[in-house]
DNA sequence: CCTTGATGTTCAATATATCGAACACTGTTA
DNA sequence: TAACAGTGTTCGATATATTGAACATCAAGG
């Protein structure tokens, strides 16, 4: 997934009715800098990238956020399954998330993985959200509030 | 206003479980560049900081973000299993659900088998709800409104 | 004790970003 | 016409990021 950092800074720099050599004396770089950075000719360093934005001025967050998520994503293939288990190993255990952003999502998906023996820990987890799942294979003891099961 | 990159990125990457090597590996840049910008001796190009973060993984716009995204954790439960196809028998679909009663619960959850060539009929299925799901095992063709695939 | 494997750091060599100065082009004006 | 002031681009020199290999440290076994 390519970002076309280029491109973004030419619109939001003419969008502001900057020319390069003026963009480039409020950010503290040299024009020839700006013309390399917009024909992507050069990727710009965190730093120089913050002088740039700070003179038109835009924030980092706001540069790299997406004008808008072009369509909202359905179907994931295995490998966009995302890891979100501290070792995602073969030696303990496995949560890999449906989906990468969840932030506008009320249902999380995960597809887990215990090796034998592996556990979650002394802590019990908690949330504020109900939770259920269907074991495909294996056992596994579970401990829901103060009542524990082997399924 | 300076940003902490070499901080960030050393929570994150410890959150997730790697190491240096580790993360450079799936970056595809070298462990040597990682420790550097970890320490701030080095402020990377936006292209070198895009291999690193889709290494962990994590989207630009989240990095900078100045305040962090909300995490969320589950675990599961179990209980018996309820035939709610119209048909459980061995010819056709099988939708089964965690738990009997459902009249407090915001989730349900079913484990659904499909026999080959079976499907859910010409009309569409809708409900007011979000929905996910794993493919297990076989291909199924899934449309969700106007998007169609082949998982 | 001595290995082995893992970790993060440092160093010289190389690749790349950045600079300062030139270039080419356009429109304006005398 | 010539001279000028603006634009964006290109070029050689320099600063910096990045690499691959070494280094130092630690924990686990033999």
């Amino acid at each position: 997934m390519e970002i076309d950092v280029g491109g973004r800074l030419r619109r939001l720099r003419e969008m502001h009715g900057l020319s390069q050599r003026e963009l480039a004396k409020r950010a503290g770089v040299s024009n020839a800098t700006i013309s390399l950075i917009e024909q992507n000719r050069a990727s710009p360093s965190v730093g120089s990238l913050k002088k740039v934005l700070d003179g038109i001025p835009v924030r980092m967050a706001e540069f790299f956020a997406p004008e808008e998520p072009p369509r909202r994503r359905v179907f994931y293939q295995a490998d966009d399954l995302v890891e979100v288990a501290g070792d995602g190993g073969p030696g303990g255990l496995s949560f890999r998330q449906i989906g990468r952003d969840l932030s506008d999502r009320a249902l999380q998906i995960l597809h887990e993985r215990y090796s034998p023996g592996a556990d979650t820990g002394p802590t019990m987890l908690h949330h504020e959200s109900e939770e259920g799942g269907v074991v495909l294979r294996g056992r596994i003891e579970l401990t829901v509030g103060d009542q524990r099961r082997v399924l």
